[in-house]
DNA sequence: AACTTATGTTCAAAATAATGAACATAAGTT
DNA sequence: AACTTATGTTCATTATTTTGAACATAAGTT
């Protein structure tokens, strides 16, 4: 097992092995995320290492990026400053601050009769906990959905037109204007009662585990 | 240094180290959603192994976590199955728990000279990490909003009329159908152009200070 | 200046993550 | 059954991270 020390070997980690690549083509650095986080806590390198038990020596290197640090290093460091994991290491990341979807550009879904349109303007979370939609439909265009998974929940907003839900044994009427929260874990339906189009929104919560 | 096998090792790692313990305790544990992730794609770990450039025994090891994994190394696997690494890490969270606050009318929020008018349809998060609302204003509408906090999220989409938005430095102007998504870690504007009203969408992400 | 204190960096050793080859196991073929 | 193929696990070794102690440097005190 050969000996390395940090000053002696050129391939040590992350500052030579990737410098002047960008957050596309490499793990993320976060050595100054860490540093900064550190100094506006007003600790030490003393101090984080025995808040957070991770020597003191390692996390001198990592906020250098002269180490390539353990998850469970990292999560440990992230512990002891409070700071979401998953903060710590996207923050080097740079986001766009904008995100702007023309209007070809939003992914849109409709019944094979093409009565009811979805447009899926956004999700969040690897498991889509989290989905919104504009909808329209012309008098009995209909949307049919199998169950979301137990505990989640729909929330309709009427802009106009008449719409008809039904979720499992129970259905509602919708008028123009009314908001409408239900169950979907099981098979459940909408249908435009016309004779105006409906019109509206709608917030989709997978497994929220909420009750009401 | 001494040598230690996998199999003769009481300690070798998470599975032994934190059984038992729940999320908020110990790092998180990769495994079952890489391997969920590498099954979805229809991989072998020989097929990981080649795209990732991490070694297969590696992969094994870390599917059932008796592996404490390098940052690089998750970074390599997250790669190779096109998932973002911050998701990949916070699957096994625990989902922000979603809370309901009652809203038995639609509550309705309106700028002073009653020329923006915001509906807020549903909330919820014990910090409220998620609100949404429908919003109508006529020309020259205006909404003014302080920054939400580091990490939220705005999500506006325009279903008629026109709509300047100004956050920080940037500005953009969105047209019926358009959706914008950006940061609101800044104070930030909406203005109704006209000359129709504007009508549309917004869904707020908060940032949830939640620590895990 | 010489001595302390505070802070961060480097060193040698120990711990452990990563590798490639060998090994198990199961399913399908001849 | 004996062979092959496909897949995942374990083994021995190598490479790297992590540690604690020693070292460096700067700032403040006597």
């Amino acid at each position: 097992m050969q000996q390395k020390t940090e000053a002696s070997s050129s391939s040590s980690f992350a500052r030579d092995a990737f410098a002047g690549q960008n957050t596309a083509d490499r793990p993320p650095l976060v050595g100054k995320e860490i540093q900064r986080l550190r100094q506006e806590h007003q600790l030490t390198l003393d101090e984080l290492a025995s808040k957070s038990g991770v020597s003191k020596s390692i996390l001198s290197q990592i906020e250098r990026d002269h180490s390539n640090p353990t998850l469970s290093t990292i999560w440990r460091i992230s512990q002891a400053l409070k700071q979401p994991l998953v903060d710590m290491l996207s923050s080097g990341e740079e986001k766009p601050r904008f995100e702007h979807l023309k209007v070809n550009e939003t992914p849109v879904v409709s019944s094979t009769d093409g009565k009811f349109v979805l447009k899926i303007l956004g999700t969040l979370g690897t498991v889509s906990t989290l989905q919104w939609y504009e909808f329209k439909a012309e008098e009995g265009g209909i949307l049919e959905s199998e169950s979301h998974g137990s505990g989640s929940l729909e929330n309709l907003t009427l802009v106009s037109g008449k719409l008809l839900v039904i979720s499992g044994t129970e259905s509602r009427e919708l008028i123009s204007g009314e908001t409408l929260r239900f169950l979907t874990d099981s098979p459940h339906r909408l249908e435009s009662l016309g004779p105006e189009p409906a019109h509206g929104f709608m917030v989709n919560l997978l497994n929220s585990n909420e009750t009401f």
